[in-house]
DNA sequence: AATGTAAATGCAATAAAGTTGCGTTTGCGC
DNA sequence: GCGCAAACGCAACTTTATTGCATTTACATT
């Protein structure tokens, strides 16, 4: 299916801006800052930026990440999420050379043993260390 | 020992912001945010409070940690961490009601296998949900 | 293919979070 | 009590994110 298709399919209409920003994401399992994407993409506003990304949020296209640095990311989801009640329960890596977040999607999230009285609703597991290229260097 | 000789262990003078800060902190498990802390000391300078913070985190009283929406908080840290290298290995629970963030001490970090290439420095587990007095309500 | 309309965009203004510089004040070693 | 480095308060600024509104555009319908 091709991403236009994708995009509608959430009852959302497939824009340049929209296709450009699915496109970067889609191209690797990486989580991307906004800043990051406003620089690839000079033409596009800042705010429409902030709206494309938060619209595939809650349509369950993407998923949000903080990084170890505070700085929230966006990554698309491998298996479309049902609405904004994400199922992104693996793992992160964020480099902290390169300050790349990988998406590391067969590292499922470890089971934890909670004390007695807190609801559990999911688990964010996010590594930090270095990665291939950055511990090389 | 108290708290003025515990600020003046790691170097640093104790000053009656600091002091009033590393009480509240001292006070239960909990993380706090800046503007929590801003509203709880109202004659403080918010700038103050920043570096206040800062200093404590480079000295390794109390550690930072970022929540779910992105706040950054801080807790005292139950063992003297050496330095700003920090042994604050535990879980952190956050609550989506209240927003709470708690330090489980006693919960260790689970072991979490990573793809090779990647050097670890460390984990943080952060879950979600709701607090007892939240998940009543 | 033209059209109507709700959705999306661009721009300006604003808010929230954090940082920096600098002159004044203060903790604390002497 | 004195001297001085450290800490503070204030102002200015940067970065990140949000909101309102007028204009433009995707696309369902004809």
């Amino acid at each position: 299916m091709d991403l236009s298709t994708q995009i509608r399919e959430k009852g959302l209409k497939a824009t340049p801006s929209r296709l450009n920003v699915i496109q970067v994401l889609g191209s690797n399992h990486l989580a991307y800052a906004h800043a990051e994407l406003e620089a690839l993409f000079s033409d596009m506003d800042r705010v429409t930026l902030y709206r494309v990304l938060n619209d595939f949020e809650e349509a369950g296209l993407v998923h949000k990440i903080i990084d170890v640095d505070g700085v929230t990311r966006f990554a698309l989801c491998k298996h479309s999420c049902p609405g904004a009640h994400h199922a992104d329960e693996h793992v992160h890596f964020n480099c902290r050379g390169c300050h790349k977040m990988f998406c590391l999607e067969n590292v499922p999230a470890p089971n934890v043993k909670i004390p007695l009285g807190f609801k559990v609703s999911g688990v964010q597991t996010l590594i930090y260390g270095y990665c291939k290229s950055c511990s090389a260097a």
